[in-house]
DNA sequence: CGTTAATACATAAGTCTTCTATGTATCTTT
DNA sequence: AAAGATACATAGAAGACTTATGTATTAACG
């Protein structure tokens, strides 16, 4: 697992790259596709997921339905065509993001010996 | 400029990065840096650098030095031992969590026809 | 058959990080 | 002379996430 810290700011791009490969997902699901996909190094907690559904709800990035199972209902989430457009932006934004970060981490500030 | 929420939680890295490559800095010239490394991408604020310095100097991580320049004192930062390790540790871990976004982002779900 | 684990949703309170705004002061450029 | 850059600092507010808690169903295990 990562520190705490280093996830932040990820999830509702997660959540949106998830849904533009799927129809449809609930909410649990979510977190189960993404502890598969990073061999359980990103866990998602319920705290910050269903608060974050919501949301992209109340702004029209998703729509649900709700499906029985058995006695339980699931709750479905897809992407409305706006939630597509933000999808790409968001992915697109965060792979930008890290290769601006690689040129700081990576960097080898120059070396100056005249100094020492 | 990225959305804020994106660079949250790498502030720490940063700064331990950029010391671990210049002997000593001071807060400015790491603002300018950040700057200068990625084309104004990324833009520290005084009231996030600031106070993070200043808890870096409380854990032990780093050492100040303050030098007279004219009438205004300016205050070096750089990395001890403890520092180092974390710089490295802290770097390192970022790097590991890209790729592992990147499993996330560019992972093509499995194409289910077979469902539509 | 009963308990534990997994499935599945949800929210409230608290924490932590960062942003915005503000303040002070010096130095440089126009 | 004024504006912009350099250089520090902190307080209050905002926002995202964690921890904790709650409810309920279903599956698995001993």
């Amino acid at each position: 697992m990562y520190s705490n810290e280093l996830i932040k700011g990820t999830l509702r791009t997660i959540i949106l790259k998830l849904l533009s490969e799927n129809t449809r997902m609930y909410g649990y699901e979510i977190t189960q596709k993404v502890k598969e996909l990073t061999d359980d190094e990103i866990q998602l907690t319920e705290g910050a997921l269903y608060p974050m559904l919501h949301k992209l709800e109340a702004e029209g990035a998703v729509e649900t339905e709700q499906v029985s199972i058995g006695k339980r209902v699931r709750k479905y989430y897809q992407l409305t065509e706006v939630g597509k457009g933000e999808a790409t932006e968001k992915v697109n934004e965060f792979l930008r993001f890290i290769d601006t970060m690689k040129d700081v981490l990576n960097h080898k500030n120059s070396f100056e010996p005249w100094l020492s």
